[in-house]
DNA sequence: GTGGTCTAGACCACG
DNA sequence: GTGGTCTAGACCACA
C-alpha cells in the first residue's frame, strides 16, 4: 500500500497519514488482522519523523481501527471504540451537505456525489 | 440566527463560526443579499476577539459565501468563489465515505445518512 | 500548590503528574474553573520536558478532569470525559482488595483503610 | 485455576499475570503450599514468552506470595516479603479516594464500593 | 502568550 | 525488535 505525505498541507502530516490508513482499510488493502509497520520502519520510509507517526497510530487506536498487540506491534482491527466516531461522522456529512446546498445542489446531485464517492473508495 | 461557540472545542473557533454561518445559508436563516453583523458588533456579542471573526468572514469572502460592500459590510452571496470549494467538498465524502466503509456500513445505509444530514439542514 | 517529581522512580513522570493534579482536585487545591499553569511554565518550575508535562494534560483531559480552553489555556474540570474512569477505578480497588485478603486483611480492617485513606485526602 | 491474558491490553503481560495469581491466591483458588505451574508449562499455555512468566513468578517471591523449592519449584506462601506491600496498598488507595472524591463520591459511597469490591473477590 | 506540530536523537521496558 | 518515555529545541496556528 502506498502512502504520499505532503509536508506542505496545511493538514497535519499525523492526519494525512491517519486518513490513508483509513481509506487503505476501507479500500481493502489493510485486512483485520493484519500487522502494519513498525512506527520506526515507517516514519523512516516516508521521511518523517518517529513521533509523527506515533501520532497517527495513537489516534487510530483510540477510533478502534488498530489495536496495539504487545507481541506485533500495531495491528489492524474493526472493533467501534467509543461511539464518537459515529458522532464525527455525522458532524462531517451535516457540513458537506450544507456546502452542498449552499451551492445550490439538489438532494439527488447530492446523493449521487455520494454514492461516487463511496464506489470510488472501492 | 444563533450561533454557539465553544471554547473548549479543539476545532478552532473562527472554522465553527465560519461553519455555523454555512449553516445559516444553507438553511435559509441568511438569504442572498442580506447583511451579516460588521465585525465589531459579533465579536462583542459571542465574546470572542475580533481577530477571530475577521478570519471567518475573511475566509467566507474567499470561499465566495459573502462578498464585501464597502456600504453594507459583508453580504451573503452566492457565488461560487473558486473551483477549490468543490474539491473540498469531494474530499471530505470522500474521507466520510471510507469511515462509513470501515464501520461495515453499505452503499443503501450511507446513502440513507447522507439524505437525513442533506434533509436534517433544512 | 506544590508538585513533587522523583525522575528515578519507575513511575512515568507524567503520570506522577497527573496523579497529583488529581489529588490537588480531590483535595480542593484545585477548583473547578480555576486556571492550571500552561504547560511551558510548569514544565520549566519542574525542570521537566514540556512535551511530558503536555501528555499528563493531555491525559486529564481525555479523562475530564481538564478542559482545554483555547483563550485561557487548561482549565478544571469536573466533567466525567468517558465511562472508562468508573472501569478503572473498580479495577484499582478490585486488586487492593485482592492483596489485602491475601496480607489477611478481614473486611473491617480494609475498610478501616480505606476510610482512612479517603479522610487523608482531605 | 484459568488465566486470561490480553497482549492488546497496555497493561504488562507480566502484570496481568501477577495480578491474577494474586487474584487467585486471594480468593483461595491457590492454597498456601500448593505448587503453581511450572514456567517452561504455563508459558506453553498461555502462549507468552518464557522471560515473561518468569519476570511474574519472580515479582510474586520478591512480594512474599511465592517461595522457591528446589524440589517443588514455586509455592504459593502467605509470608510478608518486605514492607514495601503495605506502602504500595495505601499508595494505590489514596489515589483511588483521590478518584472517587473528584468524582463527587461521598465517604459512604466509597466505602460501599470498597465493600463490594472486597466481596467479589471471595 | 497559549497550545499544536514537527524534528532529532537517546534510553528503557517489554516480550 | 517493538513501542514507551523523555529531552531539547524549532516553528506555526490561534486568540
Amino acid at each position: 500500500m502506498i502512502i504520499q505525505i505532503d509536508v506542505q498541507s496545511p493538514e497535519p502530516i499525523y492526519e494525512q497519514l491517519r486518513n490513508q490508513i483509513v481509506f487503505g482499510i476501507a479500500s481493502g488493502q489493510l485486512l483485520p488482522g493484519e500487522s502494519i509497520p513498525p512506527i520506526r520502519r515507517l516514519a523512516a520510509d516516508l521521511g518523517i519523523n518517529l513521533h509523527t507517526v506515533n501520532k497517527a497510530y495513537t489516534m487510530l487506536c483510540v477510533e478502534g481501527y488498530l489495536v496495539m498487540d504487545r507481541r506485533k506491534g500495531a495491528v489492524v482491527s474493526v472493533s467501534d471504540g467509543n461511539g464518537d466516531s459515529e458522532r464525527k461522522l455525522t458532524k462531517a456529512l451535516t457540513l458537506s451537505a450544507a456546502e452542498a446546498r449552499c451551492k445550490g445542489m439538489e438532494l439527488d446531485a447530492f446523493l449521487s456525489l455520494c454514492k461516487l464517492n463511496y464506489e470510488k473508495v472501492k
